[in-house]
DNA sequence: CTGAAAGCGCTTACAG
DNA sequence: CTGAAAGCGCTTACAG
């Protein structure tokens, strides 16, 4: 920017005016700020910028999520960077792998760097360590799961009323002895929830409960079902509470020759879910409208909005397709 | 900080090197600090650090993919976030959507904050305005796709080779009449690559072409291949040159019922082809490898490492599972 | 080993 | 409308 100033045989001040769009300055002189800028290939240095400004804004926010790899947690990082974008802002994206050391580090990572605002899908951990980001201006916003011990914006699906949803489906059908397949519920508040969910349709109906060891992954959810399968317990149906469980169930159902015979229903929608066969029955999260969602609710509080914490729960339909529909054996 | 100095009695300098590990710091002193850090909360500004520090450095990098939510893109994704993070670099992810404008507004974007180095997946645009940003020190490594008019560190998959393959493997369970399906190749270097193996294949065994209009997406695959099915010129075996458009395939020929009589190898894996009736053959990608491969060497570049561009070629195995090997009708 | 001072690239009152 | 000067939060020669 010296260098310009220099070539355009200005002050800094208004180099720095031109280059900010301020109303009050000669044409002439922006004419000449800005061939010196083009002469000069020269770029503002951003971070240097905020480190001054009045609003200390650096036109960046972070993104947590449990694995930007998981087809669900990827399509929520989409809609929030299409949000982001239309704001001028990048997106830093982040995964906690259910870690609640390793999302502080990451948060204190982003923090460090003076983004914005974050959303987070947080892990299990106690987030008051969030209140003194919060305090110092960070806005924040959880999607996906509400934070603990302490009031924030949140944003999740409908996991209970879903998992519920699932188990009335399958008991409208006959089923009695319905199994649920889930991820770690003392780690992941969607599995506590949608297994909450289930525990509750069950009990409704008198039914006795089949809840299998907590699973992480499609490799241990299709060995834990295809040990199910083989024991003197077989449900007639099962219940998985997560898109990777559900691909173990689809799998260990095949191997078994069973797929035909044991209705399922999946918590999430899977890729090809209705190419198999059966094709697969789901509630469907709506990972488009939590992550956009998330991000409008985040950009309302960058800007100031000071009302409440809003709490938003998005609808799971379920998606009858085949697999949900087999009658007990 | 100026705060944390005067709680501690000492300059704003001897804070600075406590904060950053300087060896020669009286042990009392750095206590007294450490304690003054602890009780007032500080936490250093990283962007204001990298402002002032030598070598520039923001501990950050960019990811530039075509879309995060594709799940090749979130694999490879999710192994550069494991290599920044044994770094200490945070990074941020944007989707180009395979506009050359968009690529360059994000390029820009991150190099206006400071980013160490940059990953992109380019567009088939022009890349010569990355020079001035090499010049500047940025460093950078092209991954999935070369760049034009720019000469620097790549690493791609075996496009031709693989596409060769799978129509090989076709040809030689007897297919003649083999369709290709794909993306623009004129606007995607990968898509035209991999026609390009698939011409070389066919010209090879004296076969004709049977290329279908490019498409974009699942739903424009599916339309198309359900064109092709009903019309008069149907093929006894497909290639469909990406996940995507696998995806559209998997769904068009099972609802033309033709999903064990007409035979299909897809480039690129998919979530749960090998539980599909019949079990989907493609052509693997490894998305981590290739991730990890442009992480490492743009840290090599970050590092000062100086020596010629390199390019590196990824291997694509083909998986036989079931729907490559169906025998023409 | 420690501090006072200069300065990274910018923005922003304050004069004029 | 424009410029000179101060300062954002930090690091880094330079003295001592």
């Amino acid at each position: 920017m010296k260098e310009v100033a220099a070539v355009a045989g200005v002050s800094l001040a208004t180099v720095s005016r031109v280059v900010n769009g301020a109303p009050d300055v000669a044409p002439a002189l922006a004419e000449r700020v800005n061939d010196a800028i083009r002469m000069l290939g020269y770029r503002r240095d951003l971070t240097a910028s905020m480190l001054r400004r009045a609003d200390r804004a650096s036109a960046t926010i972070g993104l947590l999520l449990e694995d930007v790899a998981n087809p669900f947690f990827s399509a929520l990082h989409r809609s929030v960077e299409d949000v982001a974008r239309t704001r001028g802002h990048l997106v830093f994206a982040g995964s906690s792998d259910e870690d609640p050391r390793r999302e502080r580090e990451l948060v204190e990572s982003l923090v460090a760097r003076g983004v914005d605002g974050v959303i987070i899908a947080p892990t299990s951990g106690d987030h008051g360590y969030l209140l003194r980001d919060r305090d110092a201006g960070v806005a924040m916003v959880f999607v996906d799961r509400p934070p603990r011990y302490i009031d924030a914006d949140s944003i999740v699906s409908d996991n209970q009323g879903g998992a519920a949803r699932a188990v009335e489906h399958l008991v409208s059908s006959g089923h009695r002895r319905i199994a649920f397949v889930g991820d770690r519920p003392e780690l992941v508040y969607t599995a506590a929830e949608r297994l909450r969910g289930y525990r509750r349709a069950m009990q409704e109906h008198g039914l006795e409960e089949l809840v299998l060891p907590p699973v992480a992954g499609p490799e241990q959810a299709r060995a834990a079902i295809a040990d199910l399968l083989t024991g003197a317990e077989k449900p007639t149906a099962l219940f998985t509470a997560q898109n990777l469980v559900t691909i173990g169930a689809v799998l260990a159902l095949r191997d078994a020759g069973l797929q035909h015979s044991i209705a399922l229903v999946g918590f999430d929608d899977v890729t090809l879910a209705d190419a198999l066969e059966p094709p697969v029955s789901v509630v469907a999260q709506d990972a488009a409208a939590l992550g956009r969602q998330a991000a409008e609710i985040l950009f309302a509080r960058i800007d100031g909005e000071d009302r409440p914490t809003q709490h938003v729960v998005v609808p799971t339909p379920l998606i009858a397709r085949g697999s949900g529909e087999i009658p007990p054996g």
